[in-house]
RNA sequence: GUGAGUGUAGCUCAAGGGCAGAGCGCCGGACUGUGGCUCCGGAGGUUGCGGGUUCGAGACCCGUCACUCACCCCA
């Protein structure tokens, strides 16, 4: 048997509705918010994110699916979208068309990671982005948004963490501060953090190991060593914030893995997740336009991971209960009035079943209840005869005959009741 | 890439060297025009895959694949 390949998977019956229900609030919340949907390739030239996302980042340097084509030419399966969105702002001058182009994208992303809770290598992502405005008010509005798509989700038990990681300016100032403070403990650090120290210097408040912790609380935060700029913006977000309601948690150890930040970085985080804990992140961009081929325009923008929040996501989520109508029939005769009758009621905006083997009136009634019917229409001898059908409500157990037009109203009439 | 745990019916799991089982679900019947509750019957298995040990392997050993969780990293 051939089955779906590591880190990849179906999503049946039963899921799938929670995912519908989840596309449907964010396409939704976007759109209030002034975001259009794009579109862009799953598949990309190998140099996008090796520019993009950064060739320092885990993610070029040993995640991506990148081959090879037919052609020569080296592609990647995207690992991440920011870089395709900025490539297509690019590309169609959306700065020129849309003014202050503010997109959002939902598609699959793949990674060569090992799998665990929250993590495949092939996942799903809402991506928002708002390009070429430097106002920190944009930061708030953009964090608004994705607050705004978990509280309406129905998610219980997030945090929302914001830090500044400075600019091109601040950010070496820090990483020399860092590393001073470090001085004669960097020995006593586990054996990444020394690694950290080499490539980025920042990701060592990334550490989880216990005995690094004491070391770690004592260096100094990047929040204090911002330049002047980089310190008004982050203050106005924080009151932006304060002043939208939002709560949040200044987390010094807020430290984003692409390269590509600069100044605000926040996450989302859910407490019922695991390990993997972060529903959705990001931040400022404010080199990236540029290092891609683009004027000098600032972003910001985030991602979030679908599998993540239909595993945070209650329950009950995206469950509707409409109408289900399931027409049995009696004889042969019957059964082709009763085919013409559930046409008829799918074309009338009802969700309608029958059964299509001639089963036992019993086997049909046991159907009806396995799909969830909340009505039966019955078709015997007996109706056929005087042009009626038997209606039986199942959630009550009540029925009655009723002349067969004015099934549809009644159903209508049961429809707005519910 | 590293570590640990787990792979038996559609699902959840028993059987720990000696006949592959239960519950739920599915199909049918009791109830020849009525679901849920109850009772009865039935279908459904290459015990992940390959090798080895043994008179005999679902079980023990080796390999492999997959899943799960964690590390790493991130959504």
């Amino acid at each position: 048997m051939i089955s779906a390949i590591r880190g990849t998977r179906d999503i049946l019956p039963g899921e799938v509705e929670r995912w519908q229900h989840l596309e449907a609030i964010a396409r939704q919340v976007c759109e209030r918010y002034g975001c259009a949907e794009v579109r862009t390739p799953v598949i990309e030239r190998e140099e996008l994110f090796e520019k993009g996302t950064g060739q320092a980042t885990d993610i070029v340097q040993k995640e991506m699916y990148s081959f090879t084509d037919k052609g020569g030419e080296r592609v990647t399966l995207r690992p991440e979208a920011t870089p395709s969105l900025v490539r297509a702002y690019l590309e169609h001058n959306l700065e020129q068309a849309m003014g202050v182009p503010k997109i959002y994208s939902i598609g699959p992303m793949f990674r060569y990671e090992r799998p665990q809770k929250g993590r495949y290598r092939q996942f799903h992502q809402l991506d928002v982005e708002v390009f070429g405005i430097k106002d920190p008010m944009v930061d708030a509005d953009v964090i608004d948004l994705a607050w705004r798509l978990v509280q309406e989700l129905g998610i219980q038990g997030v945090e929302l963490i914001i830090n500044s990681v400075g600019c091109r300016r601040c950010r070496p100032v820090f990483n020399a501060a860092l590393l001073a403070a470090l001085g004669d403990d960097l020995p006593r650090l586990c054996a990444d953090c020394q690694r950290r120290a080499a490539t980025n210097p920042l990701r060592i408040f990334d550490c989880k190991v216990p005995a690094d912790q004491p070391i770690i609380d004592a260096l100094p935060h990047s929040a204090d060593y911002l330049c002047e700029e980089c310190r008004t913006h982050f203050d106005a977000v924080r009151r932006h914030l304060q002043t939208l309601n939002i709560p949040f948690r200044p987390s010094h150890r807020l430290v984003r893995g692409l390269d590509y930040y600069t100044r605000t970085t926040f996450e989302i985080l859910a407490s019922s997740l695991g390990a993997q804990n972060a529903l959705l992140g990001g931040g400022r961009y404010d080199g990236l336009v540029k290092e891609l081929g683009g004027p000098d325009r600032v972003g910001i923008g985030f991602a979030a991971g679908l599998e993540r929040l239909v595993l945070a996501m209650p329950e009950d989520a995206g469950v509707p209960t409409p109408l289900v109508v399931f027409v049995a029939a009696m004889g042969d005769a019957a059964r082709d009035v009763a085919l013409v009758l559930v046409r008829d009621l799918r074309r009338a905006g009802f969700r309608a079943e029958i059964d299509y083997e001639g089963r036992s009136i019993k086997a049909q009634f046991k159907r009806a209840d396995r799909l969830g019917a909340t009505h039966v229409l019955v078709l015997g001898d007996a109706e056929l005869a005087d042009g009626t059908v038997t209606i039986k409500d199942m959630r009550t157990g009540q029925q009655a005959p009723v002349r067969r037009q004015e099934v549809f109203a009644l159903l209508k009439e049961a429809e707005g009741a519910a």
